[in-house]
DNA sequence: TCTCCTATGTCAAAATCCTGACATGGAAGA
DNA sequence: TCTTCCATGTCAGGATTTTGACATAGGAGA
């Protein structure tokens, strides 16, 4: 059943919508779209929460640094880390001693208030799960990332 | 088949970044990085030249079905359309006959520069599909198309 | 030491996108 | 027929994101 990539043409499909690309994009589409809809019921938007789901993990992380690991730009960060700010979930110092960098914290509010958006989207993220079969989802991880890799991501 | 679910650990990676969403999340930022990259020197955006791949398949979708093909809302699409009626790329009547839609079409103008953007496109599509094992291209497909619809997508 | 280079934080402006809303056209069912 | 419902196109407003730019802090090398 798959050995019709033995020629290898370079565009395998004459149809946009069975291009790798495009699934990719559907795929993430929907993924944004769940999560959107999700995090609203716990008073925070994806950006919001992929910096504090970092934030949990590495603590002490700058607005540059978050900003790469949500694969957005330092304003965009920037603006979400003020918003963070101004609702009491993150902590961050206005000056400090060494560098430039500032770095970040959750607050306990924050924490609390992670801990009950991270339920639904783990929910989220089980569906998506369960839509593939175990023994592919390693594999489906790894061409995630050499996908990625390949395109300097 | 479907026996795993008798284990099935909610949450099997304690770090964020090996989530499958995180991972998708990251291949589709990288996705969009390259295609914006590669058609600004083309003069587009990736929802313009996902709406002229879109007709240059479907000649005739309206700005509904655009929409929904480029999976964004019909206000956006609106917008996307009227830049790309300006720029000569598309044409669409001003009234119809018969119901509300209005279909849209490539001009001689649009369909010369997506030709001239596709071989960009698919370039970066060759870089990711290089990046897989051919055998698994198939199953990555698959398993794309089952977590967006897992997520109603 | 001094100079270059990179990284970071921030500001300003524009572009993009979405939410909410409204009016219209068509179809389905009472 | 008529009434209800759904889909479409469009407008207005705001929120989000990006591009471009600037000043500063620290490290590397001459």
């Amino acid at each position: 059943m798959e050995d019709r990539k033995s020629v290898a043409p370079p565009h395998p499909a004459h149809d946009v919508t069975e291009h790798v690309g495009y699934r990719l994009k559907r795929a993430a589409a929907a993924l944004r779209g769940a999560m959107d809809k999700a995090l609203r019921q716990h008073g925070l938007t994806v950006p919001q929460y992929a910096c504090l789901e970092l934030l949990d993990e590495q603590p002490g992380l700058s607005n540059a640094e978050l900003a790469r690991g949500a694969f957005v730009t330092r304003q965009s960060m920037n603006v979400v880390l003020r918003g963070l700010q101004d609702a009491e979930l993150i902590s961050r110092p206005a000056t400090t001693d060494h560098g430039r960098a500032l770095p970040a914290h959750l607050t306990a509010q924050g924490r609390s208030r992670l801990d009950a958006a991270r339920s639904a989207v783990y929910a989220i993220e089980q569906q998506m799960i369960e839509a593939v079969p175990q023994r592919r989802l390693g594999a489906l991880l790894d061409d995630l990332d050499g996908m990625a890799a390949a395109l300097g991501g």
